[in-house]
DNA sequence: TCAGTGATTAGG
DNA sequence: CTAATCACTGAG
């Protein structure tokens, strides 16, 4: 089940505005309900940075909701939101300076919430360890894209400055 | 452009 | 307990 390739805990704890541009064109690897193991190949991201980061659901503090982004680089934070959306991120960077990857697209599915329905994520992914985990890692890939990056979608709420960084990585 | 949808959160 | 909010999507 060890994949050869898969990413190791180095790999996550850097900050987040390396990691996120870096998960573009690896491959995110799950096993969800009954079904085999699946490779999609990331090819949208976002980052979120910090309690500073007022787009950042911990720049509101540490809840039961933010926990995981509090701790070490490489576990999985799933939020539910609109009521109908389950969000795929990656948590990135050391314990105690929150911050996470958003899985925004992949190959095939474009969108966070329409790749998270396909794909089968939910709850139950929350916390999830990517470098331990036999249900869902990420692994390197030989693919070198060619990124663009943007501002991030869906944060009005989070004022000009925040909202202006070009902080969405994408193919 | 705009409503649907319900978990999460802050505030009594 | 209540009410506001929301890292989205699909229909029009």
């Amino acid at each position: 089940m060890q994949g050869k390739k898969r990413l190791t805990r180095d790999f996550y704890i850097r900050d987040v505005l390396i990691v996120a541009p870096e998960l573009i064109g690896k491959a995110l690897v799950v096993r969800s309900g009954i079904k085999a193991c699946r490779k999609y190949i990331i090819t949208e991201t976002e980052a979120y940075r910090g309690i500073e980061d007022k787009a950042c659901h911990a720049s509101r503090g540490r809840t039961e909701r933010t926990d995981v982004m509090f701790l070490q680089g490489g576990k999985v934070y799933v939020y539910f939101v609109y009521g109908m959306y389950w969000m795929l991120n990656i948590v990135t960077g050391e314990e105690n300076n929150p911050q996470a990857a958003l899985i925004r697209s992949v190959e095939g599915f474009d969108g966070p919430g329409k790749l998270t329905r396909a794909i089968g994520i939910d709850k139950s992914f929350y916390g999830e360890d990517l470098t331990l985990s036999d249900r869902m890692w990420i692994e390197d890939s030989e693919i070198s894209p060619v990124i663009k990056t943007g501002q991030r979608i869906g944060i009005d709420y989070a004022g000009e400055f925040w909202k202006t960084r070009q902080w969405r990585y994408y193919i």
